[in-house]
Parts: structure tokens; sequence; C-alpha cells
DNA sequence: GCGATATGGTAACACTTGTTACTATTATGT
DNA sequence: ACATAATAGTAACAAGTGTTACCATATCGC
């Protein structure tokens, strides 16, 4: 994506961070999730952590900590963390699983699920409006890259 | 993107955060960083915003730590901070500017040039790899689709 | 069965980041 | 010109995060 000269030598490449593709997407993705947040941080007090598990336990009546944590993308100190503020504010109840006792089934509570209810709709028109800026054909092909640009990410990121 | 039913009246509406735009857009852009800053933080002990401040810095002989802040999307104290490290790590050089003394001119100090010199390439190398996973027309879409909405998150952003 | 190892989770510490308030300097309104 | 406001930057504290070590339970090898 720089409009870099293809390096035949040694010459000095001009680089330009504003052409730079991870820089575009991660200034693009702050943007985004900023616009994303502002529902759920102003207002209702959710970091985002905790609004990612709430909205992974929103579709599932009951889910480990382990398996929120792995699909929300966090580690396990930040599912223990995330989970705790969210049990402080009773917006998810915890109990240990009896099959085995070394880990925690969590669900919404009441609360939760209505606080959940409340954000859902904010946030699906929020991302409407955003994608009302592309074509339908821009949409998909978005669709695409992502998951293009994912797996080949994730290769570098393993092999180092 | 996310595949829910138009919703035509208050029906519940289904809700998949893996397939929510700006879930996805965080997601693959923190892989992508991270693909990234595997080369200045594992490999040269650089943050993401010190190495920010230095990719900007290094197409230009000199700048005003105002402006600099500016185009790296930092606000004043991370510019502070960042510039404070990369001034311990002598990476760069402040000196009060004399048109206005409230403010910082920054440049490159002789080891901070020779660090970017390095960097460069081997970032530029990860973006070419990540993006030989598209065609020249996704990467074309790529970039018309990140302008577009840009525009319309920062859009949503100042007016809430 | 039982010692070694792995797993889910948390505590505690160091480090980083956000926030507010403040200093110094410059621009503005009258 | 002078009080008021704005701007660049930093100090100081609160809050969040990463890291390491640790506990309890579960699994594996033999």
């Amino acid at each position: 994506m720089n409009n870099n000269n293809k390096p035949t030598g040694a010459e000095k490449v001009p680089f330009d961070l504003s052409r730079f593709m991870p820089y575009q997407l991660a200034v693009l993705a702050d943007d985004v999730s900023d616009t994303i947040a502002q529902v759920y941080v102003d207002r209702f007090d959710l970091g985002r952590n905790e609004w990612r598990i709430m909205a992974w336990l929103g579709s599932a009546r009951t889910m480990s900590a382990k398996d929120l944590g792995r699909r929300a993308g966090l580690d396990k100190m930040q599912t223990s963390r995330a989970l705790a503020r969210l049990q402080d504010k009773d917006l998810v109840s915890l109990k240990r699983d009896a099959q085995d006792r070394r880990g925690n089934i969590v669900q919404l509570t009441r609360a939760g699920r209505t606080l959940y209810d409340k954000i859902v709709p904010l946030v699906l028109a929020r991302e409407d409006y955003l994608l009302a800026a592309l074509t339908h054909q821009e949409i998909a092909a978005l669709d695409t890259i992502i998951g293009k640009l994912r797996q080949q990410a994730i290769g570098l990121k393993t092999r180092g």
C-alpha cells in the first residue's frame, strides 16, 4: 500500500506512515471502535473487554469462563478481571463448574440481559450507519479482505 | 455486516459478535499491529507510540512536538511521555522552539536515524507479506474502503 | 494408585495509561 | 496595555494492564 518505488537495490526507501497499511488499519479500527465504545462506555460504563464478554454471553445461555475469554480474545487474567468487574456490577453471575471444579460457568443476570438487550440495537445501528458509507460490493469485499489479511497475519504471528 | 434479519419491527435481533464489523476490524487491526510490533518491540524495545513518532520524524528533518503528536494520533500527554522515553534512549533530541517558547522542536539523533533506517525495511517487508494475501483489486478496494469508513466514523465521533 | 505435569483461575507487584490540575508562554479583546 | 483566554507541555495521582508466581483441581505416565 505504501507508494514506495519497488526497491531494486539498496537505495533509501522513502517511508510514508500515512500510506502504511497496518497504520491506516490501526487508525481506522480505533476510530470505529470509538464510535461503538461511545455506546457502552459513556452510556453504560462498560469497558471494552466487559462488553465483549457480554456480547458473547448474550447469544448463549451459559458459557465457561475459559471459552468466553478465548472467544473475546482475552488472556486468562484479562478474562478474570473483566468478569470480576461484571460481577461487581451484577451483570453476570459465576458458579463453579461441577464437572471441572477449576473452572467457572458464567451467565448473564437478569440485569445483564436487560442491559445487553438495550445495547445491541444501539451498536447495530452504529454499524449500519458506518456501513452506509460503502456500496454492497465494498461491504462484501471488506469481508473477504478481512478474512484473508487475518489469515496471513496469524501466520506471521506464531512463526515470528 | 451482521447477518441479522432487517428489523421490521421490535422482534429480538440476533446478535453475532463475530459478524460485527467493528469487532472484526478491531481483531484484524490487533493481529496486523502485532505482526508489525514484533519488529520494533521485540527487537528494538520501542513502544507503539514511540515508533509512530520516529516514523513521522524519519521523513522530516525536524518537527514540532505538537505536530508529531497530532500526526501520530496521540494526545499531548502520550506525546510527552513517548518523547521522554525516546530521549532517554537517545533516539531523539528536543530543543525549545525559539519562535514559540512553549513548544519543542524534535529531531532524530544520529542513533535515532540509524535505528529508523534499520526498522523501515523490516516493517515494509511485513506489509508486503501481508498484502501478498490480496489481489491488486482488493488492495485498491481496501484503500477506498478505509477512507470511506474513516470519514463516516469521524462524523459519528464528534457529534456523539 | 500416585508422583509429575497441565489447566483454570487469582494475588501481588511493577509498569503503563488516563485524568486532572498546574506552569509557562503566547494570542485576543477592548 | 492589560486582563482574559488559549496553547504547549508536564507533574501527580488514580486506574488499568502485563507479568510472575502461586493455589486448587484435573490429567497423564507408568
